[in-house]
DNA sequence: TCGTTATTTTAGCGTTTGCTTAAATGATAA
DNA sequence: TTATCATTTAAGCAAACGCTAAAATAACGA
């Protein structure tokens, strides 16, 4: 496996400067990559846009809403869970879902777009 | 498969409000859940970020800077050009990847997070 | 207690991912 | 042309994903 490749043009003190600083922000990218994998399937992105929306929603009422069954929501709900996107809330029998604040921040940006259907617009 | 999960005190109201809206945001999910997808890979994510810090890199000195093959550094090039995130620009022998606007614009807010080492003030 | 309701967990499956190695392009310079 | 450099593509594989169906919890009410 050859790893190091040795363009006879590179820029040496451009790739030390990206090296280090992939290093120090090796945490961050973890952290950040890890919650936005959770957001970029269709299905969970819809579960937290939902919830931005509604405010909360239990499993049942999602699998209604999605057209999944119930256990394939509660999987989705299980990693948002364990990766803090999401807090349980019982009330009764029902077990209702929040986004948590610190995600309901970092994620705005993309639920303003989504709501205005914003998105294409991108292009 | 039981899809349709009747809560006794469940809000129908409420429901057919969130059915409406999936279904009439359907393609900004599925716009918006590709891209973040992308960005939810820890290589892809120290990539984009790389190129928003440095404006432009070529394939062979993010293998160096990344630690893994110019073969799998390419593949996700092609996955990120495929869907418009980067754009290729051939100098010389060389050919630099850059951000597209739309998504250096769409991704900023993570970029500043990253910039600053911020992401664990989340929480 | 026994059902019933809401949810989670387990098992199993087909598909997709990300990586490596090796082969294939593409383009430049001798 | 041939050789070399930069990159992409193909093949193959282990691991992870997302789903369903079925079993297991958990808690409430008759």
């Amino acid at each position: 496996m050859k790893i190091t490749c040795i363009r006879e043009e590179a820029d040496e003190s451009q790739i030390k400067r990206c090296k280090e600083r992939v290093t120090e922000l090796s945490g961050s990218f973890d952290e950040l990559s890890q919650g936005l994998e959770l957001a970029g399937n269709n299905v969970r992105l819809k579960i937290l846009f939902l919830l931005y929306e509604e405010q909360r929603l239990c499993v049942c009422d999602m699998s209604d809403v999605l057209g999944i069954t119930v256990s394939a929501v509660s999987q989705h709900l299980r990693k948002l869970k364990d990766r803090d996107l999401i807090k349980p809330r019982k009330e009764g029998k029902t077990i209702f879902y929040s986004l948590t604040p610190q995600y309901e921040q970092l994620l705005r940006p993309f639920f303003k777009l989504l709501e205005g259907n914003k998105i294409f617009e991108l292009a």
